[in-house]
DNA sequence: GCCACCTCCTTGACTACTCAAGCATAGGGT
DNA sequence: ACCCTATGCTTGAGTAGTCAAGGAGGTGGC
């Protein structure tokens, strides 16, 4: 517990951090969305399901895993792969040895449309944390300490300077 | 405790990092939503708002330098307005001399569930960056970090110690 | 073989926002 | 005094998610 402490150093506040942690969000989403609806009509959240898709080995994940994967509920998912299907960027598949499951799988169309929205959003990262003012090493740290902060990782492997 | 990893690095990606602050970002918004609409009632969103009428001189803002202040629409506010002065916790105050501005005022009983309110946020924010993972200064580069990666900031000051 | 239970997925109803349109008021130029 | 434009706010429609309920399919005990 932290005494009642007069320091002219603002003591470092967790509530104030956390906040500070909502708003770096909603504006770094709102720069992705524009960015990724301006040039491939998707949203950050519809690039970040086909990126899971597209780790993914065979580019398909069920969809219980995929919710998983990205925070949300398996509703959440429903809803979200609904439109990307109808595009045709994503396709159902049932699974042969359990009629329950049916899997989301990147199309060949899906492919390619996601190696350009890939290509956007690390632009669209890379002018947000601009080298400018952005040390490797200052990204580092906030890398390391949002892991710490967040819940589980985007993913584990540090992406694969591919496209 | 804080270890400077030997990283074997593999060059920091501006979009891995980007995607882990939505991450981290979704993690504490529902931990703070279950606390505050648990005990309160509230949502974070509403709990932010409150704080920043609680803020302001006269607990009392015009509605569009709320939407300001809270990086939504106007539209984000009146609706989210709406809610809290159904339960009494703001009210709408009219301005003497411009007829189309409305303020949103706490009133005296926002006031004392928002200290409430607040204790809670505090207690929720402190466990989350709890010190046995976060030191002092771990707390501090990230809201320095976060405060160049995002918007503005949520409030200038260092948040008063009282409550 | 059957029943109970568990898993995967979808759906309906709700919340919290967005944008675009619209209304009322303000204020300056003429 | 009268427009013209700008400002403050609300509203309708749409999007992205939530939770709770429910259907369909799998599985293990007996």
């Amino acid at each position: 517990m932290t005494i009642p402490d007069p320091t002219p150093t603002p003591t470092p506040d967790p509530l104030d951090t956390a906040l500070r942690l909502v708003r770096a969000q909603a504006a770094l989403v709102k720069r992705f969305d524009a960015s990724l609806s301006g040039l491939h009509g998707v949203s950050l959240s519809d690039f970040t399901l086909l990126l899971h898709l597209g780790q993914a080995p065979g580019g398909r994940m069920r969809r219980v895993d995929l919710a998983e994967a990205l925070g949300l509920t398996a509703s959440g998912v429903t809803r979200g792969l609904a439109p990307l299907e109808r595009i045709g960027l994503v396709s159902r598949e049932t699974a042969a040895r359990d009629a329950r499951v049916a899997y989301a799988a990147l199309t060949p169309t899906g492919r390619d449309r996601l190696a350009e929205m890939r290509y956007t959003a690390r632009k669209v990262a890379a002018e947000h944390f601009a080298a400018e003012r952005w040390s490797p090493d200052d990204l580092d740290r906030l890398t390391t300490l949002l892991t710490r902060a967040g819940g589980t990782a985007p993913d584990q492997r540090p992406v694969d300077p591919a496209s």
